[in-house]
DNA sequence: ATGCTTGCAAAACGTTTGCACAGGG
DNA sequence: CCCTGTGCAAACGTTTTGCAAGCAT
């Protein structure tokens, strides 16, 4: 039922960020081409960490700092997704070409299941233009139980303000 | 056209706080009382600091500690909600008897307008179905530009990957 | 050659925790 | 009375920043 993630091209991706680079004047270093490198390689979600401790097995060392300096690059060039599952760390997320998608948090095992849904985009249009509010982009995070936790936990309330 | 906070009655909170805390055997004490006398005295949204600042204010010291100790106790009652709007710090709000309602940011002035319709609850409920997933709550937070940011602002693409 | 980028280390930030004491049940 | 709750400060982990050196343009 989730959604099969058509990874992106990584030739094509590397490609539109040294254009998004050029047409910033920002400079196309090694250092952050190594970083999208990484980046592409991963799949699901992944965290700044996980890209630096990859890029130390690498051959050449790449500082967090860097890591850190370059992701929100990738974000803005459409590259990567943001996407916050709790508040404890920013996560990413490869952005597929931009098709939209949301994902549900199990709050007991911590599962992470992904869904697409033209309504939301639907909706999400209809309440803007109520509010006259011009929208870039959303976020919707459904918080519960995943099938199999919903049967060994009954219990529905756990993780206390999580949602 | 944003919802009109109906803010709870004070007096029931402190009933309602009492009652949980009885009911889970936690005790009934004077800092968790002050921190839930300034958390009903706040309109709109708060952070912990916002908090801590004002019981210094009060007549007896409570610590921060207290505080990040005290908020999930009202957010597992009810009597708040956790939302978050940046990856930075926690934001909370009043509750308000449950009323469901959503957020608006605006990218460029950070203004926040609230929502509420049913329709989220409609489709959540269903894509949850879908995908047999038990939901508990959920989070959509539309960003973009409000109506006179849009206007002030013609070009659309601000605060790169705070989407 | 210029000045943006880098890695490192250290700071900053909100939040959590260890501790000895206070206070509620 | 006991055990939980408290305040303080120090710890925590992620993210940011200051700096001198490096490198793309």
């Amino acid at each position: 039922m989730s959604i099969r993630p058509n990874k992106p091209d990584p030739d094509e991706s590397r490609e539109a960020f040294r254009r998004y680079l050029r047409s910033r004047h920002i400079k196309d270093t090694s250092a952050r081409r190594e970083v999208l490198d990484v980046v592409l390689g991963l799949k699901g979600h992944f965290q700044a960490d996980d890209v630096t401790d990859l890029l130390k097995g690498g051959s050449r060392t790449v500082g967090k700092a860097t890591v850190y300096r370059t992701l929100p690059l990738l974000v803005d060039c459409g590259i990567l997704k943001r996407v916050h599952f709790d508040m404890k760390r920013a996560h990413f997320e490869l952005a597929r070409g931009g098709e939209p998608h949301d994902h549900m948090v199990c709050r007991r095992c911590g599962r992470i299941v992904e869904f697409a849904s033209d309504e939301v985009l639907e909706l999400r249009g209809r309440i803007a233009r109520e509010h006259h509010f011009h929208v870039i982009g959303h976020r919707f995070q459904l918080s519960g139980l995943c099938w199999e936790c919903s049967i060994a936990c009954p219990v529905a309330k756990i993780a206390p303000g999580s949602a």
